[in-house]
DNA sequence: GAAAACTTGTAACGAAATGTGCCAGGCCAG
DNA sequence: CTGGCCTGGCACATTTCGTTACAAGTTTTC
C-alpha cells in the first residue's frame, strides 16, 4: 500500500554515491543520485523525493547551504554525512535543521537503519508540501483550487477530476515549462518507479487532455515532447 | 505562546542525571528525573511530559523496554544514552523506536541540540486539540455542536446524528485538508485496527454524506482520494 | 419484559477509475 | 524515402468505490 520511499543521495565522489544508492535499492528502497547542488535541486523539484542523504562537504554549493534550503523550502527530511568529528560540525548540523547526521566512515547498515527511523516520523507527519505551494491557481481558461481538489472553468461550473487526473494536473501546475518524464511524472503522481513500457501515464495524459483542452487533438496546454516525455506549456498565476 | 518544554531525565546514576537536568533547566527548559523505569512511568503519567532522555543501561527495568512501551502507548519523543559505541546497539535502539540517541560520554550542548531539534519535529505534528469539548464548528451550510453532539443547519433545524456518524464528521473537522486512510479512520473513530478488506468506514463515509451533502452524488465537503482513502476539503471556522 | 425503532457491521453487485495490451499512425535517423 | 521507435487512443481486465439489502446488536417505548 505505502508506496517505496525515494531517497536522493547527494555526493560529489562517485565512488561513495553508486554503491551506496545501489545498496539502498538492494534493500526495498528506490534510490537517485545527484553530484552536486544543482542536480540536486534540479532533482528535488522534477522527483518525488521523501528523504535525502546530503554530503556537507562539496565543490560548489556547500552541503549547509543547500540543507538550508531544503529547511526553508521544504519538508523533506536531510542525513547530514560529514567527514569530521568534530562536536561543533555535528552541533552546526542538527541546529540547521538536519533530521540526522553521520560520521564518514559509516557502516552503509547504520545509515539504512536512521533512513527508516527519520522516514517513520516523517510519514506519520502529513505532508502539507504541495498543497500549501498555492491555494487556487489560474491556467488557460481554469482556475485550479488545491484544497478543495476541484477545476474550475471561466464560467464557474466546477469539472469533476478524478483523483488521478488532479494529481497529474497539480504536478503539471507546479512545474510549467519543465520536461517531464514519464518516469517523473509516475513518480511524482503515483509515488512509484516505472515498469517496463509503463503507458499508464499516456492515458492519464490523454484523458487530462480530453478535460482541459478545447482541442484535445491540438493540445496546446499540455504538449508531448517526443522521446522526453511531457511539458505544461501555459502561465500559471496563483489566485487569492 | 508556546509552553517551556518540559524533559524527563531516566539515568540510575545521580552523578549524571542531576546535573544534566540542571544544565538543561539553565537553558531555557523543564526537567524532571527519574532514576528507574517504575520512576519514569509515574512521572510520565502524572506530569506532561514532552520528551524523555533515557539511559539505556539501567538495573531493574531496562531501558529499551520503557522506550518499547513509551512508543507503543505514548507519543513522547525519546532519546536514548547508551554507554558502547557499538554499531549493532544503535541499530536497535533506532529500530526499536527511539527518535535519537548519543553515546556517553556526550557533550551536553550536543544533548541540547537534539532534544531541540526532536521537539521541532514533534512539535510540527499537527496534535488532536484536546479541548475541543464545548466548541462548536462551522463548515459548509451546517455547525457541529461538540458539547450536545448536535448537527445544526443554516435554517437552525438540527439533524439528527448517531454515535459513528458524529464520531466520523468530529475527525473529519479536526483534520480538513488532510487525507485520512481506512485504516486511520477506522483507529480514530473506533479505536480498532482494520480487519482484512474492511468497508465499514465506505458505509458510514455514504451515510454521512447523505446527510451533510446538499448533492451525495457529488460529494463536496468528503471527497473521496482513489486509492488513498478520503479528505475532508472545506473551511473549518470556530463558532463562539 | 417484549416489541418496535434505530444503529452498525457484512455481503454483494454494479459503477467508476485506473492500468495494460494492442495497433495504427506520426516522427526521426540514416 | 524507409524502417524503426515512439505516441495516441481504443478496448478490455483489474482494482477500488458507492449503494443497497440484510442480519445482528442496541436502545427506546409501552
Amino acid at each position: 500500500m505505502e508506496p517505496t520511499p525515494h531517497i536522493l543521495v547527494v555526493d560529489d565522489e562517485r565512488e561513495i554515491r553508486e554503491p551506496l544508492a545501489k545498496y539502498l535499492v538492494k534493500n526495498g528502497l528506490r534510490a537517485s543520485i545527484a553530484a552536486g547542488g544543482v542536480d540536486a535541486r534540479k532533482e528535488i523539484k522534477t522527483s518525488a523525493i521523501d528523504l535525502v542523504v546530503l554530503d556537507i562537504m562539496m565543490p560548489g554549493e556547500d552541503g549547509l547551504s543547500l540543507c538550508r534550503h531544503l529547511r526553508e523550502t521544504t519538508d523533506i527530511p536531510v542525513i547530514l554525512l560529514t567527514a569530521m568529528a568534530e562536536d561543533t560540525d555535528r552541533v552546526v548540523g542538527l541546529e540547521i535543521g538536519a533530521d540526522d547526521y553521520l560520521t564518514k566512515p559509516f557502516n552503509p547498515r547504520e545509515l539504512l537503519a536512521r533512513i527508516k527511523a527519520v522516514l517513520r516520523r516523517a510519514r506519520s507527519v502529513p505532508r502539507p508540501r504541495e498543497a500549501m505551494e498555492g491555494e487556487r491557481l489560474r491556467f488557460g481558461g481554469w482556475v485550479l483550487d488545491m484544497n478543495r481538489r476541484e477545476l474550475i472553468g471561466n464560467d464557474g461550473v466546477a469539472a469533476p477530476l478524478s483523483t488521478a487526473e488532479f494529481k497529474l494536473l497539480a504536478v503539471f501546475l507546479q512545474r510549467p515549462g519543465i520536461v517531464l518524464s514519464r518516469e517523473q511524472l509516475l513518480d511524482l503522481t503515483s509515488g512509484r518507479g516505472a515498469e517496463v513500457f509503463d503507458r499508464a501515464i499516456d492515458n492519464q495524459v490523454s484523458r487530462l487532455r480530453r478535460k482541459v483542452e478545447a482541442d484535445p487533438k491540438n493540445p496546446v496546454l499540455v504538449k508531448t515532447v517526443w522521446g522526453g516525455g511531457y511539458m505544461f506549456t501555459a502561465e500559471v498565476e496563483q489566485v487569492s
